[in-house]
DNA sequence: CAGCAGCTTATTGTATACAAATAGCATTCG
DNA sequence: CGAATGCTATTTGTATACAATAAGCTGCTG
């Protein structure tokens, strides 16, 4: 994408993750253009792609709104992803390489000792954890379902403080992901879709804990 | 979606299915504004549109290409359909309601009736076929889902000519959605999703094979 | 006071001019 | 002769002006 069409869409996703744009409220071209130091045509552009990301809303006359999620539309979008990412294991299962298992393995190395340390460093982890995720998608190889996951892993990034849940389910997610290369090495995709499955179940009843926590906070920010 | 834009989108999305845009070929925003009648920016809106529903693709500066699929290609996305469908089926067999069960009969009814005479009438069946499907889908009830499915539903009618099967397949067509129909009365989600797989993955050689036929007739065709 | 008509304003859609980037070609230099 | 370089033409990106549409008033009328 081109610089200032990047800029813009950048821009306005990372205000509404951060809940500077608030969930349900309008929002203007114009508006837009300004705070993204570009013209209007960039945005618009931005606005459909995130449109079609689901991140906005249109009404029927075409003014756009923030979308606002319930937990059941989070759970929905789990739901979602939990059956891509086991299709995914499943066919990568079969693909995948011996140079990417054996990146597997460092990035599920490298994530394990982000956070056995004194100070945990969980922006590493979740780093590694994504591109633990992303070999298993490459190894997969459907660009049609790379599209599909794109469409819901990044959506539950709503609440940017509680979005690291606990260090107990980092290091389930650790441990997953060794079954998860056991049943790679195996060559077992119905295992390995098993696994992936319940790896993002747990994910999500661990963010929705999160979630509920984070809504109490800010809640009580609101009360104060 | 307004005029202009709507007007170019349908315009492109139809020259590419009825291949009068070859695929690989490059298309350039300019000459589709004026095949369309409107200037370059319904264009533009059109093609962001076409492209995230991989009917185009760009190059790695920014020149876009009419999407050119492979037979594998057109697997993987029977494959994704068959997957979310399955799961459309599964959601939909606790949430229909007695009135969409009546509707899902009435297409179901017609859609037989519509070849079960000397004269078959397969676009009357192919609507009722995509109204009982956009019936389970509803009664599914996930936004999110029914985008996805919008994604691989309409792709593979790259080929207009052979589409329509023959009648032995529209006949298992109509068997099926009546075993779909008993699954969904006894509410028996696992069934309803199994018979939607083997559903679409029938569809799918069916469909396989009709490419091949296809094929040839082209190759035929310019060869003459 | 409810509801509607017509006006005003806010917002999005479209066209177009211009800027930026890139590809293709020709020319030059090793 | 081949590769690299610079020029030109083609194509896409961005800004902006204007058109169309819809929302929100305001005041009228039953």
């Amino acid at each position: 994408m081109s610089r200032a069409s990047e800029r813009a869409y950048n821009h306005i996703r990372s205000m509404i993750l951060s809940g500077e744009l608030q969930p349900g409220s309008q929002i203007r071209e114009e508006a837009l253009a300004e705070l993204c130091g570009v013209s209007r045509t960039p945005v618009r552009d931005s606005l459909r792609r995130l449109e079609a990301e689901m991140f906005i809303r249109r009404n029927d006359s075409q003014r756009s709104f923030v979308a606002d999620w319930s937990l059941d539309d989070l759970e929905d979008a789990f739901q979602l992803r939990a059956m891509l990412e086991a299709h995914a294991a499943k066919r990568a299962a079969s693909r995948i390489t011996r140079e990417q298992l054996a990146r597997l393995r460092m990035h599920n190395a490298q994530l394990k000792q982000a956070i056995d340390i004194p100070y945990p460093d969980v922006p590493k982890f979740l780093d590694h954890n994504r591109q633990f995720h992303a070999i298993i998608l490459a190894a997969a190889a459907s660009e049609r379902l790379a599209n599909m996951l794109g469409q819901v892993t990044e959506q539950p990034v709503v609440l940017r403080t509680a979005r690291q849940y606990d260090l107990e389910n980092l290091r389930r997610s650790h441990h997953e992901h060794d079954e998860l290369l056991i049943a790679f090495d195996k060559r077992d995709g119905e295992w390995a879709a098993a696994v992936m499955t319940g790896h993002i179940r747990r994910a999500f009843h661990a963010y929705a804990e999160a979630h509920s926590t984070d809504t109490e906070i800010r809640k009580s920010n609101l009360a104060a």
